[in-house]
DNA sequence: GATGTAGTCTTTAGCTTCGAACTTTATCTT
DNA sequence: AAGATAAAGTTCGAAGCTAAAGACTACATC
């Protein structure tokens, strides 16, 4: 289970007409954006987990690897650096690595300059996982952007950057307004 | 904790640059898509979990009173329906209805015509805590959106909506490739 | 060099979820 | 009717997460 598939759901159309009714002061147009955006990205996750489940992984692997991998050679990074990065408390982080280790994704060492720190160092069999997924992903992703032109990907990929740093360089107040940080 | 902020991430066209390095046969432009589709939500949802939480709720079961609500009169539904629309497994949602119930924002009946079913109902203090948040999170859109001209918003809606459509009525195979259904 | 302080993980307790087994009620078959 | 089958929720045990407390190391200050 835990499909989040969205089986059973009303289409976006019946969705934002419900919204209407609902809750009348609300522009259909954004609405729809942003609902639009949000089943995408489930209905993306799942895809993803389909392939990394296929691969043996799961989703939350397949995000350490990857920020291993994009910190480039050689492929370390400390446990406090990548619970920053992947959003998790360093308890979290601690029971992820155990189990990446106990599957010879990882390796965990202490750091001999600093006793205190320890290293994640991704294994050759981790690496070989994560290009493999990255195989799987990329036909997906190709695949779900096949029918846009040049011209579209280009401007989704536009406007779609210039929301994520309205997001990133501005926080919402206590009444949820966005206000600019710079 | 658990922000998922993306504190310490690296930009955007730093991971893009750092996946071409690390494997070439990707397009930047495709990936620059997902990435910030991908981050966009992210930080959308801690977003919403902020506004959530200043209510009082979760997003968890902000997500239960929304699929009430946008059910329609008299916000009526049955734990499994409640369950597929979520994504949920009937335990976890027997539990979520446990906790609403405690709350004050769902009541919970027997259906007297057919004593299998469970019939949960939200409440006024279940609607009018839904109305507040989306009183919030009307406004955050909005202000999300306000860069965007309407020409944009246009292309964007019809765009997404069309990638939506190819994940719904696609199901990637076992190589990841997404075949159409019909 | 003893003591305090800060930083980095790990441990513990509690919560939410999933998968699977179980209970109860309705329906179908004969 | 009787018994099998199906459907709807709940309960149970394990996994993974968070928050908070604990343990250990390094470094500054006296």
């Amino acid at each position: 289970m835990a499909d989040t598939t969205g089986a059973g759901e009303p289409t976006l159309d019946e969705q934002i007409a419900a919204y209407q009714r609902e809750f009348q002061d609300l522009d259909p147009q954004v609405e729809k954006i942003v609902s639009a955006l949000s089943r995408l990205n489930r209905r993306m996750n799942v895809a993803y987990g389909r392939q990394t489940g296929a691969l043996g992984i799961s989703n939350a692997e397949w995000e350490v690897l990857k920020a291993l991998v994009l910190s480039g050679v050689p492929y370390r990074m400390g446990p406090s650096e990548l619970a920053k990065r992947l959003g998790l408390t360093p308890a979290a982080m601690t029971h992820r690595i155990d189990r990446m280790v106990a599957g010879g994704l990882v390796t965990r060492a202490r750091d001999e300059s600093n006793r205190v720190r320890v290293i994640v160092e991704l294994t050759p069999e981790g690496r070989e996982k994560w290009l493999e997924a990255m195989r799987l992903a990329s036909v997906f992703e190709e695949d779900l952007l096949q029918d846009l032109s040049l011209a579209e990907r280009s401007v989704l990929g536009e406007v779609l950057t210039r929301l994520l740093r309205r997001v990133e360089h501005a926080q919402p107040d206590a009444g949820g307004r966005l206000t600019d940080l710079d």
